[in-house]
DNA sequence: CGTTCATATAGACGGTCTTCGATCTAATCG
DNA sequence: CGATTAGATCGAAGACCGTCTATATGAACG
């Protein structure tokens, strides 16, 4: 790619570092929509306690939580709970099933599982 | 750390699902310093002009990318893409090697691997 | 040595996020 | 039906973030 058939005649001490903006072909970035949308699944779990519920709920022996087994644990009002429970639904991290009284939450199935993989075992 | 590679992805269906606070076992949340590190690394890619950035110097063909390389296609000021370069950098995402006037931006050799196939292939 | 160029840093501004208390919705049960 | 309980939503306060302009640093070069 660099460097291939066409090589000056001066003997160049350095490889690769003459000019930056003059290179051959001009990076392009990806399309703001796509890295956006990326961007608002990473931005879902930019959040340490939302890592903690995650965390929580997949260690659950039933698989599953409600709000109410999370805000003591977690030392936050229910509310603030809702809402991050919330964020997660939302980009397809967990599902919500109501039953009776109580919302259950669950991995979504179809949730990225290299985002899993990143959350078990961090680096 | 808890949980292995192979995770039940479906859960089994109402097992028990009276009482909620009352469940055998309280769950417990990772520690918060953990999630926090953890939360540290995905909030430097939550922002889709970082992952444009990525995605840039990763299709580099020289394999790194200076500042004055990315301004333009971004259509963002100089000091913009240095202080995105940097959080990158301060994760652990990038490298920074001076040579000369330009600063050379590259893929950190040992960054987490998932991440870098959520970037590239998004689902 | 002074100029120029690439980059880093500082400071400011507008927007977003996390969290809370207060309130609303809805389901259970006496 | 009225009371209770779990959860969702609203509105606000404070912190944080992305972007800019202005300026500092530092290397190349005449």
């Amino acid at each position: 790619m660099v460097n291939d058939g066409s090589v000056p005649l001066i003997a160049q001490v350095a490889p690769t570092e003459d000019t930056c903006t003059t290179t051959p072909a001009a990076l392009t970035p990806p399309p703001r929509e796509e890295a956006e949308r990326i961007a608002r699944v990473f931005k879902a779990v930019a959040d340490p306690t939302r890592i903690q519920i995650l965390a929580m709920i997949e260690s659950s022996p039933s698989g599953e939580a409600c709000v109410c087994d999370l805000t003591d644990p977690l030392g936050l009002t229910q509310p603030t709970v809702s809402h991050h429970l919330k964020i997660l639904v939302d980009v397809g991290l967990l599902t919500r099933a109501k039953r009776g009284t109580w919302s259950w939450y669950a991995p979504a199935p179809d949730r990225p599982a290299a985002l899993h993989a990143l959350l078990t075992q961090p680096h």
